[in-house]
DNA sequence: CAATCACCGACGT
DNA sequence: TCGGTGATTG
């Protein structure tokens, strides 16, 4: 998740709270399947004025339409098409229904303690043979489980049939894939925290077997806690759990044939892709990084989950469910933060400052000092000052002003590491700083995707000059505003050699699969987690559902902006017989990078590690005791 | 004075 | 987990 903190300053006055989604039914007006749907949603009039915080200080080329004639046939009405970040949904989901998991690691005490005097009860029962009370527990915990994820794919299942049916959108699903490269090392330092967190229950579940105090005597603070260190070691990352969930929710998909993707890695990076390539327009989310990737329309807290406050929280019997829209283009009216001017370079660049996924903050840094720091190395002006669009250090990458003004700004126990600038002591940790930056900037703006027109992995905004992409899978290609930003921060050579050279991009975004693999990964054949594990050959995959993606697809697509007529016949060499050989020839070899990879990426990671705990804002590094 | 960080309380299914 | 409240820092 993006940035804490943010997201309350923003969605207040940028957002619209409590929008009805079903507004949405109306469907979009749009010109023509070429033209670029810059159509607005929420909004039936064109919103006058033309945006006086427009992003963009350049013209955009403004094309006179036709009149909007409704019999005229080039004006069509469509569905609204959504993409929703079912990740998040799926975790939701699984906490709130935490209770019904009775197994021993997510219940209370209570709970366990109950198991046990159960197991204990049927031991005696059975005449001190506990291997059939053993087996019943593992049935009953069977079932629970099944239970629990019923529970939790019903309640995603619930919301989703409400877009589809109350909302009349076509919904596209998008699911996680593998933790990419450049996340391994902040995943591992979590897992460790969460093993920490487990070895605190299970040390609490011992003195309550063992010990000689009653139930009765705890006080109702003390189980609290123990429900507390109970639920953050359990349910987080149950990868069984979490893998059995995802696929009874594509089992769902497949038999009501709705159409879904699995992300070859974050499932940000898809949806903004997605949404950037017009096959969506709205994208329903709960991470804040998505604003950072220019999604034009987001829809956050749909049905008040994660409400601070009661906004969007009417789900009633009424079938009616709210949520907060987010438009990009609203994002200069936010009151909490002034983002007024900010292109999309800019907020990436600025969420990887304060913090993200991939790139922990300097100590001391957050959402207004990387604003600020951001703000002077574009634009050169202060946040309450004049305008001026003057570069401060003319001739100094942008990168490396925004890189040393953040060294400058942090906490004083982080800019002792770091400071002064031109200490050869220092520089390997701001060299390890200025790695994982420039590596979650580019896991921002290069993301590795699937792309549903070609059918294979690409990356998304690819610059890279050395040869053609992946198997000549075309990306959609980057706006020119897109590309203005890039040219700014490829000042920096860095950042540049990262983003341009395909080998040292993959090292950080991940490698693509071959196209046969990687459509089995974005239909959730082959679990995209465990593919070093499995090599069998995914193209004759006996699937049922092999199949499912073909229709839905291609009603999602329909209207596509298609630029380029001959997808269609590449994407049909792929699966034809005479490239298979080859095809499989390049899996293995696949296979074999991912795994160097992963391996370099390993020896990479120690570079993060070796930050002292000082420098980063590590939540809490004191928790060691 | 303002920004960040650590602690604590509660929410909803 | 999330968001509100004091302490600390510059």
């Amino acid at each position: 998740m993006g940035i804490s903190g943010l997201l309350p300053r923003i969605l207040p006055s940028a957002g619209r709270e409590n929008y009805d989604l079903r507004a949405l039914s109306d469907g979009l007006i749009s010109a023509n399947a070429n033209d670029d749907n810059d159509d607005s949603i929420g909004d039936d009039e064109e919103e006058g004025g033309e945006g006086r915080e427009e992003p963009s200080p350049r013209r955009k080329k403004r094309r006179r339409l036709p009149r909007p004639s409704w019999s005229s046939p080039s004006w069509t009405r469509r569905k609204v098409r959504i993409a929703v970040d079912v990740s998040g949904w799926i975790a939701r989901a699984a906490h709130g229904h935490g209770g019904l998991l009775m197994d021993e690691r997510h219940l209370s005490y209570r709970g366990r303690a109950e198991l046990r005097d159960e197991r204990m009860r049927r031991r005696r029962l059975d005449g001190g043979n506990d291997v059939n009370g053993d087996v019943v527990d593992d049935e009953r915990e069977s079932r629970q489980r099944l239970e629990y994820i019923s529970a939790c794919t019903s309640t995603v299942l619930r919301r989703i049939e409400f877009l589809i049916d109350d909302c009349g959108s076509s919904v596209l699903l998008v699911l996680d894939g593998a933790t990419p490269p450049c996340k391994r090392d902040v995943v591992r330092a979590r897992s460790d925290r969460r093993v920490d967190a487990a070895e605190e229950r299970d040390g609490m579940a011992a003195e309550v077997n063992g010990g000689t105090v009653d139930e009765a005597v705890r006080t109702e603070a003390e189980v609290l806690r123990r429900i507390s260190a109970s639920n953050r070691a359990g349910t987080g990352r149950d990868h069984e759990l979490r893998r059995d969930m995802v696929g009874a929710l594509l089992g769902v998909c497949r038999e009501r044939r709705w159409p879904y993707v699995v992300a070859p890695y974050e499932a940000d990076g898809q949806l903004a892709y997605l949404a950037g390539a017009g096959t969506v327009d709205i994208v329903v989310t709960e991470d804040s990084d998505l604003i950072a990737l220019g999604v034009p329309t987001l829809i956050y807290k749909m049905g008040g989950w994660n409400g601070s406050s009661d906004a969007n929280r009417q789900l009633g019997d009424d079938r009616r469910l709210l949520g907060t829209m987010l438009r990009r283009s609203d994002l200069g009216s936010s009151r909490g933060i002034d983002l007024r001017d900010f292109t999309d370079g800019m907020l990436t660049t600025m969420f990887v400052a304060a913090g993200c996924d991939y790139c922990e903050s300097l100590m001391g840094i957050g959402v207004v000092t990387a604003r600020n720091v951001v703000k002077r190395a574009f634009h050169g002006c202060e946040s309450d000052g004049t305008e001026v669009y003057r570069r401060p250090y003319p001739g100094v990458p942008v990168l490396r002003v925004i890189l040393d003004e953040l060294f400058r700004s942090c906490h004083k126990s982080a800019r002792v590491q770091v400071l002064p600038l031109d200490d050869p002591e220092k520089e390997g940790v701001r060299s390890a700083y200025e790695r994982a930056f420039l590596a979650a900037l580019a896991m921002f703006r290069h993301p590795l995707v699937y792309d549903p027109i070609s059918r294979s992995h690409v990356v998304a905004n690819d610059v890279c000059i050395d040869g053609p992409p992946a198997d000549g899978a075309r990306s959609f290609p980057p706006s020119s505003l897109f590309l203005r930003d890039e040219r700014i921060l490829m000042e920096y050579g860095p950042y540049r050699d990262l983003v341009t050279r395909k080998d040292a991009l993959y090292r950080v975004i991940g490698a693509p699969l071959a196209p046969n693999l990687a459509r089995d990964v974005a239909e959730g054949l082959v679990d995209p987690r465990q593919l070093h594990e499995k090599d069998t050959g995914g193209l004759d995959v006996p699937v049922a559902a092999a199949h499912s993606e073909g229709d839905m697809m291609a009603a999602m697509l329909e209207n596509y902006p298609n630029d380029d007529e001959d997808v269609g016949v590449k994407s049909g060499e792929y699966t034809s017989g005479s490239s298979r050989l080859q095809l499989s020839t390049q899996e293995s070899s696949r296979a074999d990078t991912l795994g160097d990879t992963q391996g370099s990426i390993r020896s990479s990671s120690g570079m993060i590690s070796s930050l002292s705990p000082d420098l980063l804002a590590s939540p809490s590094p004191k928790k060691r005791s």
